[in-house]
RNA sequence: GGGUUUGUAGCUCAGCCGGUUAGAGCACCGUCUUGAUAAGGCGGGGGUCGUUGGUUCGAGUCCAACCAGACCCA
């Protein structure tokens, strides 16, 4: 009767599949997760700990996430995982921004334009809510864990009154201001229009040349270079909005561009030189001699008449002027355009709007009082020609801003806006720019230009205008006086009583309530302002609103994690809130990640095809598979997707997952409390390997996680799994775990190696594939409930030998030498003299300590080569030869052996498969 | 047009302060194994380091310009 060896070898099954089949099993996981009440476990685990705050921007109510949401939420959950698992108390609250104008603009849609405004808002909140909970759904799904049951959402009552109160204390300090600002003004509604809600179509407008008296000769000649002052010279501008020349208060030029002075039958004209020739045909001045040349820079401040008015205005450098069309001096009315705003700004000019809001001039507008724009064009053009300072005339059909509701042309109006202010000193005698870049200054950029981007954008911005004229909004709760426009008094403290009604009520605590409920007869004298607050004053309230409110968290944050466009958004806006309210940045750390782009690095856009939607990664690969896409990828620059890179990353995960596989099955039958092995007593391969681990471990956790370099901890993991685990240690030890006693010495040297090993291993994996590490980690430790979200990082056995150093460096060489061999087995592998390398027998000639060192392996030299016999012998000459084995091969371990046979009752299997077998079972050494 | 930023093998990434023949994993090719098997081992091919100039004894690495992307402005 012959024997199934095959039985008597250490082969052993593991419930955890060499496939995942994620798309299909992770939604179970997730419920079981839920049901479990993980999150709120986590919490009681992590009582007590350090707090690592990373406080979740809040992503717009509005439309399915894609896959820059899914990037943003993972990188989130790495690492609040990777903190928890560092030892902190990491709780996650997800936040939405539930006010603003894309959400009415849908209900607009769904529900028709005329509902009444309470009604409208209620439809607004109905429709962010289900948003939410779209959106919620897909988070939820990609495996990020947070406190999903009670997230933070800006349009809550509690938190819609602490923004109000945010608002009350940057009032307080001093920071909030009236000015003007010019807005798309649409005279059919008598109201401004938001960006989307302007149209462009095409228009004929008159084109006009007018020229601006030069007034101070003498320093025009200076910057021409001309010896005497120039006179009847004119700074002549392009314009095609003839009815805005009331509002003139400057000419502006480009810094950097040339200009020229030609002298025309109309006076010597000031033209940019790139344009100057077809403005001078258009006037049928052709041919006229230029005078002079000069940059534009040398042009400014030099004072100009109003061509009508008696007003003088300066010429002004502003970076807007092009030479696309016009002359390139460029009429600035600072109430009528935004870029002549901006550079007003810089210049200080004044901000007079002669338009009311029925569009037509105000009773004190000289020349044109009461008309209306659209008629004073011809009137102004009228003026012009009576004053002599029309040079040219024509008609231009252009692209041009209609309102969407009536089809009709809309203007640019200045009206007034609340901003903060960014340059007058607040009530503490600070200056908030200022206090913003020493915010900067004191925060940690991951990576490091982030620094230089929001510093940039700090020194240039504007004044923030925060306030909006629109429904869906938190309203800037201040009463203001009827005749001086004044705040009352007593705001701050009015403000308080409005938000603990809204604490109540909701926002429409402020619109539906009686001025007199607060103000008694005084109400009279006040009405309530009706605006509301730029969404972007929400969310960047929510370090007051939530991190202050809810105790589990803490301000300052110490992380904020967005996409690079956020040092517009929310980075700015919650810096400036957080310097005007407190006085400091509400974080310590800023990461930014860039925007995903397809396989050729182009953005993507359902018109070109190439968009990767998240609920179809999750659907088909899995949501590890798109985790471990984003743990792999750099993100500083743009992320790539595409099937290709996704296949790649698939291809990962699979090596990943059967590293596993082979680790938890080989320690199936491993008890640590029973069977493991103290240090001192582990063989030497396996200690080496412990040293490996943990020093990947080390780098790891100790480096690359807390520099949030994902991508080099992947690489570092893949690479280890393949290199120092796959093709070597997993591979040396096939044979002792498979051949030897199971419950030998030499066995379970190998399984304590492997264990510590493994629970490294999922540890460190768990915060990028949680769902694959939490499937492995129940498999290893037998329990549903345990998941490695609720340990620390693996305490690797100390090393009391003391020689570590000396046994890594060691086996390093071994490796290398090794690598010599195969190169000599594969050698014969080609001349099909040999297949399996345990066909081979080698006879080794080495030196040194090469020599020592595969000498004090002794016989365990041959299954660290993986060969059937070695002999190593001194020589100075290194040389490795390898001789096809003439013995048969053990039907148990496959060697090729002499002694097979050896035993009576073991008549095809080897000595020491014998002794496996029925005797005392071989000893191992060293591997 | 301006600010910030990216461009190294088919894919994802290393390459510090400039210094031998530019590395890794995956993919690919060949092969072994069939006791990690829709796996694993071994060996191998593959790159004018976006382009062009410059600095230098020497440049993927420094400088300039250009090309092609990305984000935010205008």
């Amino acid at each position: 009767m012959s024997i199934d060896y095959r039985k008597t070898v250490n082969l052993l099954d593991t419930p955890f599949p060499m496939r995942g089949d994620l798309a299909k099993r992770e939604p179970g996981w997730l419920k079981s997760w839920q049901e479990q009440q993980r999150y709120q476990k986590l919490r009681q685990i992590a009582a007590g700990r350090p707090k690592f705050i990373l406080h979740d921007g809040p992503p717009y109510a509005n439309g399915d996430i894609h896959i820059g949401h899914a990037v943003n939420k993972i990188l989130k959950d790495i690492i609040v995982r990777s903190k928890t698992q560092s030892g902190f108390d990491a709780p996650y609250v997800p936040g939405w921004d539930c006010h603003g104008l894309p959400i009415e603009l849908m209900v607009e849609k769904l529900h028709g334009k005329d509902i009444p405004a309470a009604k409208f808002r209620e439809l607004c909140r109905e429709y962010a809510s289900e948003q939410i909970a779209r959106q919620k759904k897909d988070f939820i799904r990609l495996g990020v864990l947070g406190d999903w049951d009670n997230p933070y959402l800006t349009m809550a009552f509690k938190t819609e009154a602490d923004i109000v109160r945010t608002l009350g204390k940057v009032y307080e300090n001093g920071y909030l201001m009236k000015g003007e600002k010019p807005v798309h003004w649409c005279i059919e509604c008598g109201s401004a229009l938001a960006e989307a809600e302007v149209e462009y179509e095409d228009k004929t407008s008159p084109a006009i040349d007018v020229g601006f008296r030069v007034l101070e000769g003498d320093k025009l000649a200076a910057a021409f270079g001309l010896a005497a002052p120039v006179e009847d010279a004119f700074a002549v501008i392009w314009t095609t909005t003839p009815w805005t020349l009331p509002a003139n208060q400057a000419v502006a030029v480009s810094a950097s561009l040339t200009y020229q002075l030609i002298d025309t039958p109309k006076g010597k004209l000031i033209l940019v030189k790139e344009l100057a020739e077809s403005a001078l045909k258009r006037y049928g001045f052709e041919g006229a001699q230029v005078l002079g040349e000069t940059v534009g820079e040398k042009l400014d401040m030099i004072r100009l008449q109003h061509p009508f008015y008696s007003r003088e205005v300066p010429v002004i450098c502003g970076d807007h002027v092009t030479t696309d069309a016009g002359t390139g001096l460029v009429h600035t009315a600072p109430a009528h355009g935004l870029e002549d705003f901006q550079v007003g700004q810089q210049y200080g000019l004044p901000v007079e709007n002669p338009v009311a809001d029925n569009g037509r001039y105000k009773s004190t507008t000289e020349l044109f009082a009461g008309l209306s724009v659209w008629e004073a064009n011809p009137k102004v053009i009228e003026t012009l020609i009576e004053k002599g300072t029309l040079i040219q005339q024509d008609k231009l059909l252009h692209s041009y801003p209609h309102c969407w509701r009536h089809k009709t042309p809309i203007i640019f109006r200045a009206t007034a806006q609340w901003f903060i202010g960014m340059d007058q000193a607040g009530n503490d005698s600070q200056v908030l720019r200022e206090r913003a870049k020493q915010a900067v200054d004191s925060t940690e950029f991951f990576p490091a230009w982030g620094r230089a981007r929001l510093e940039a954008m700090i020194g240039n911005r504007p004044d923030w205008c925060v306030s909006r004229q629109r429904n869906w909004g938190v309203p800037m709760t201040f009463f203001v006086h009827k005749e001086s426009g004044e705040l009352h008094p007593d705001s701050a403290a009015l403000l308080e009583q409005v938000a603990l009604r809204i604490e109540q009520q909701g926002i429409e605590a402020w619109f539906s309530l009686d001025a007199a409920e607060l103000l008694g007869d005084d109400a009279a004298n006040y009405r309530k302002l009706s605006d509301t607050l730029d969404v972007w004053f929400d969310s960047g309230s929510t370090h007051f609103a939530v991190l202050k409110q809810r105790p589990e968290l803490a301000w300052p944050a110490d992380l904020y994690l967005e996409g690079s466009d956020q040092h517009r958004g929310w980075f700015q806006s919650s810096l400036l809130t957080g310097c005007a309210t407190i006085g400091r940045a509400p974080y310590q750390q800023l990461l930014t990640h860039g925007f995903v782009v397809d396989g050729k690095g182009m953005k993507m856009s359902k018109s070109k095809g190439n968009v990767v939607a998240p609920q179809k990664v999750n659907d088909t690969l899995g949501a590890d598979i798109l985790r471990l896409w984003v743990a792999s990828t750099d993100y500083s620059g743009e992320l790539a997707i595409s099937d290709e890179i996704l296949k790649r990353v698939t291809e990962s995960y699979r090596r990943l997952r059967n590293t596993i596989r082979f680790l938890l099955a080989n320690l199936s039958d491993f008890d640590p409390m029973e069977n493991a092995v103290p240090y001192e007593r582990l063989s030497e391969i396996d200690r080496y390997a412990l040293m490996m681990a943990k020093e990947m471990q080390e780098k790891v956790t100790g480096e690359l996680y807390p520099r949030y370099a994902f991508h080099h901890a992947m690489q570092e993991i893949v690479n280890y799994c393949s290199e120092d685990l796959g093709a070597f240690y997993l591979d040396v030890l096939k044979d002792r775990l498979y051949t030897t006693k199971a419950d030998s010495h030499a066995r379970r040297s190998a399984q304590t190696a492997l264990y510590h090993i493994t629970r490294s291993l999922l540890l460190l994996l768990s915060p990028v594939l949680c769902f694959t590490a939490d499937e492995a980690w129940q498999v290893l430790l037998g329990s549903e409930e345990e998941t490695p979200l609720f340990h620390v990082w693996h305490e690797f056995p100390n090393p009391t030998l003391g020689a570590e150093e000396a046994l890594v460096a060691k086996w390093q060489e071994i490796r290398a030498f090794r690598a010599e061999v195969n190169k000599e087995i594969e050698a014969l592998r080609s001349a099909e003299k040999l297949g399996s390398s345990l066909q081979a027998e080698l006879d080794i000639t080495a030196d040194g300590e090469l020599y020592q060192h595969l000498l004090s392996l002794g016989d365990d030299l041959k299954f660290v080569l993986i060969v059937s016999r070695v002999s190593v012998q001194a020589g100075e000459q290194t040389s490795i030869t390898v001789t096809p084995s003439e013995h048969a091969k053990c039907e148990r371990c496959w060697h090729y052996r002499a002694d097979i046979g050896s035993h009576a009752a073991h008549a095809t299997v080897c000595g020491r498969c014998a002794d496996n077998i029925d005797g005392a079972g071989e000893a191992r050494v060293h591997a």
